[in-house]
DNA sequence: AATGAAGTTGACGCCGTGTCACTTTTGACA
DNA sequence: TGTCAAAAGTGACACGGCGTCAACTTCATT
């Protein structure tokens, strides 16, 4: 047969070719987005800060939110490892939730170096909420985590899912005010959060609703 | 002179009609947004629900993003109230900040009660983040409050502006949780969530990073 | 009733969108 | 190395939404 050696062949020009142009849209998109906000980029405005042809961008993407789609799952993908990491690395709860908002806070403050730096004039992607697929296994990666640890520690039940919402709106919201200051603070901001959370939970401990 | 009737007359059938039609053109952006979802409505859609012409439309709101805004902060601004009555008769922190939640609990849930009852297609307006004025002011109304509050109990200093933005976050977050649960249990939202910010705070007191 | 100001109307020009027939590039096979 | 089909790139074009504006209608004032 003729599959001797088909689907992914990360090697020839072709496959080259395309990924690069791939990421030269995400790249250029990334870049307008943060300078001109995203209701106000248009295709064009994309596609005309790479070397490629108008048509050509819906080759790779079917419209503008696609692209955002795309770069918002990209960050959320590029994510997980840090908590996987976090995950695997941490002893005991406390240290998870620590260790939790540390890695969020400062892929936040890596993230948005760029906007930090330029002055933040559209405010970057922060304040945008999506809700990607990716987003959502985070989510769900959370609150299994949570669950685990908490079993683990024989309490009683808690409404986990609540539990895990409050967790990361916590953590968005904080992170959106901590990278409103100069200098941006990732170690205020997470001994803030894992302080807040950490007694939050000893009240809602055995409250499901 | 002739000022003797100028400024704010809200009688006289030019201005009731200009009323009812900014009035109009709110209500149809509300339920085609719903229907539609955001990015995809056009002006014409929004328009089209009216008996007004596509011209006209630009006499009340500069574009779609307008509405929207003017939407947000109505929103925003109806909710003042409640709060505003949460604050006068609540006795003590802990009435407050129950008191608070349960008001917002159950304003997103009567605000939401449209797109719940149709099985929410497009999730209404839940999952857009606004940032208009109105938000800001409810923000720093609150801030106030809790420092308030908080320097009345004679505590130690505490990050007040990351304590409001957690004690939002939650709040935006196990909203948005709530909703999606059957039936919508305002009573069960608002006891996590004070139970949580309460037993949390007496984490972060003393912690200003 | 006359008059001008305020408000409405919808056709129009502009511009971004997404498509598609055509061209160029790539890699398989001889 | 030359041939060829498939894959990818290109940009002109038709479509549709946007915001404007000159003409028109309604209102309020004298």
């Amino acid at each position: 047969m003729a599959d001797s050696n088909l689907s992914i062949q990360t090697d020839g020009k072709r496959e080259r070719l395309k990924n690069a142009n791939r990421q030269a849209i995400l790249e250029a998109a990334r870049a307008v987005f943060a300078r001109t906000g995203y209701e106000a980029t248009t295709v064009r405005d994309i596609i005309r800060e790479t070397k490629l042809a108008s048509g050509t961008f819906y080759n790779y993407f079917k419209s503008k939110e696609e692209v955002f789609h795309a770069i918002a799952s990209s960050s959320a993908a590029r994510f997980r490892p840090h908590l996987r990491n976090v995950r695997e690395q941490s002893d005991g709860f406390e240290a998870f939730i620590r260790g939790a908002y540390r890695a969020y806070f400062q892929f936040l403050s890596d993230e948005n170096s760029e906007a930090i730096s330029m002055g933040a004039p559209h405010m970057a992607l922060i304040g945008v909420r999506v809700d990607t697929p990716e987003m959502q296994a985070i989510f769900d990666e959370i609150r299994t985590d949570i669950e685990d640890m908490l079993a683990l520690g024989g309490t009683e039940k808690v409404d986990t899912e609540y539990l895990a919402a409050a967790a990361m709106g916590i953590a968005r919201d904080i992170g959106d005010h901590m990278l409103q200051r100069r200098p941006v603070d990732v170690d205020g901001a997470t001994g803030f959060a894992t302080a807040l959370l950490l007694s939050g939970i000893s009240g809602v401990v055995g409250t499901i609703s």
